[in-house]
DNA sequence: ACATATCTTGTACTTTAGTACAAGAGGGCT
DNA sequence: AGCCCTCTTGTACTAAAGTACAAGATATGT
């Protein structure tokens, strides 16, 4: 009785950003490794067969999922620059910053998801050194590359912890920690 | 003409630990997501049977496996302590520990896979939080308690982004990382 | 208008994988 | 010896999932 499903405006760009948008969402909530195309079709609200039109392996659609949190990622650490380059308490603004990072579990889970697999997966090492090097690399003008490293690295580590452990990140404690490191 | 495998004697409790131990191995390899019965069971050497006569689920044979890796953390965590309590160092001492803790990356690896997925489903928790706070509480006793969560955050920070780079970790570095943040 | 390339959609095929289970094989107990 | 409980092993069943592809729709250029 019912027949096919009226067919949607042909609009590639928007099919490319919607299946990538579902993968992030998918990758939050069950992971990179049980990421499938059924679950991306199904978030993005797209038939199965678009996904294997615009990607040719499943990999190729996990990593431009991932290449997109990557890059939504890469703007907010532009404005975290822009917003360091005017603060009077660098160690609190920055502080700040990485608690409302957090607020957003999910996407942060999607970032660390991504982590763990770059440990495996070569192919995905440049994606994590985008936020890798992208915190560290903003924070040396501030405080010189030695605290930089450093600063990256604890903010890392607290964030991991606060994500495995389902708890509150606080923001006077991190400022805290971050001057330690601050020369 | 060949008949079937000469049985092996039995042995419930070798057949447990040869699971969990598969387990890890497949875990490092692919991932906890990507980690099947077939694959624990070519890796341990048994029939694919045995999987699923001593785990019910998928979830538990994962599970054990993971539970195992951080059973013996938690054995290294004490060597650590020891270490700790005599040495004139601590900071250099604690960062070589980790050095040394990185270096079997395969292992690391596992470790970082438990805690994203810790993020995702709360039954995992507690055995992420065996090194978290595994970590911070044997560090209590030398630095306090703050020190302590900032230092186990840094260590944690620094692993992660040496085994997501696949770059090594300078010893001396985080020494003085450390230091900045003990009192 | 018509031809053609591109996109949309549904479906089918094949592999992989979770789980169940039957058929023995030991080993202990009476 | 005979019985029975437990373990070992192989295989089978079913569901999920990767991938291919056919059929139709739409736009674009001549």
């Amino acid at each position: 009785m019912t027949g096919r499903r009226p067919q949607r405006p042909r609009d590639p760009e928007a099919r490319r950003a919607a299946l990538a948008a579902a993968v992030v969402e998918v990758v939050a909530e069950v992971g990179i490794g049980r990421t499938t195309h059924r679950a991306v079709a199904a978030r993005a609200g797209l038939p199965l067969g678009t996904t294997t039109y615009y990607f040719p392996t499943l990999d190729d659609l996990v990593a431009t999922g991932l290449a997109h949190a990557t890059e939504a990622l890469r703007a907010e650490l532009d404005a975290w620059s822009a917003r360091l380059g005017t603060a009077t308490d660098p160690a609190a603004t920055l502080a700040g910053l990485v608690v409302g990072y957090l607020a957003d579990r999910r996407r942060a889970r999607v970032e660390y998801e991504l982590y763990v697999a770059a440990a495996r997966n070569p192919a995905l090492r440049p994606l994590a050194e985008t936020w890798l090097h992208g915190l560290r690399d903003l924070l040396i003008p501030h405080t010189g590359a030695t605290a930089a490293r450093d600063v990256a690295a604890l903010v890392d580590g607290a964030v991991l912890q606060a994500l495995a452990t389902d708890t509150k990140l606080n923001r006077a404690d991190l400022a805290a920690a971050i001057r330690r490191l601050t020369p």
